[in-house]
DNA sequence: TCCATTCACTTGCTTATTGCAAGTTGCGCA
DNA sequence: TGCGCAACTTGCAATAAGCAAGTGAATGGA
């Protein structure tokens, strides 16, 4: 008997093998999307995704990095040792989720008006400036 | 003291006003896309979406329609009465979410070979002036 | 040396949401 | 007098989310 698991490291077709069910399966829920919304600004540690607008609760930032990370849509490594620290980043995988983004931001600019974009963050330096530039997801 | 309700008939903003958290306050789950999504494959009633191949509960059919129409993306009518049956279809709010639709299928296509689109279906000859031509969503 | 602080998480517990099975209502039909 | 269909509703167990607090390694300061 097959199982029905791992396609590119994580469970594939769960519900059914639909392109949307699929994505749904990956990045259907509340938090997911707004963690690669914050990846494509430019935050990459988990400070910086905790610190977020929308309060994400650690113990879930945690689960869903390590389920994108199974999926490789993100990537995570030390950007020092002693004591470890890790940071994350978008694989192209994840990058190319960039025009679901852009759908749903311009299905809602259109339909709530009110809504606006984050700016993007620019770059930690080693003297951890973190300075707002110009330009949205 | 102000209430923090009712954009266009739904809770807003929820968690903050960026787009992408708006519309995942109204789509971000498992199953709301899905129905959008069986909708523009042409169903619209209720054992339409029970008989999807994802196979939803009747109780989050029922919750995820009501969410729906109170977000105005889909509206329910009746399509005979005694006894009083419904069928649902979708705003022209809830057609515009179809590009994002594209943008899921486009990224599960990329990258998940074994996804395939569902067929359109065929609308009911009892009801309908919409007749709809094969065309994935 | 001792203490406070930072960072990247875990743990424990409460509350909310899902999933599953079964039940309900109104009517048409044999 | 049932039987069945369509569109839901209800009850309850299982799963997930939300919240607060805690952990461990290291670093900087009094």
């Amino acid at each position: 008997m097959e199982d029905d698991k791992t396609v590119e490291g994580n469970r594939a077709f769960e519900r059914s093998c639909c392109p949307i069910t699929n994505g749904l399966d990956i990045f259907g829920d509340k938090w997911t999307l707004l963690i690669i919304r914050d990846l494509i600004l430019g935050k990459r540690r988990y400070q910086d995704f905790i610190s977020s607008a929308e309060k994400i609760a650690s113990n879930i930032l945690a689960d869903r990095l390590k389920k994108l990370e199974a999926a490789a849509l993100v990537r995570r490594q030390a950007y020092q040792q002693k004591p470890a620290r890790y940071e994350y980043s978008l694989t192209e995988k994840g990058e190319s989720l960039r025009p679901v983004l852009a759908a749903i931001i311009s299905w809602s600019q259109e339909h709530y008006p009110g809504t606006q974009l984050f700016p993007s963050v620019r770059p930690r330096q080693a003297t951890d400036q973190t300075v707002k530039v110009a330009g949205g997801v």
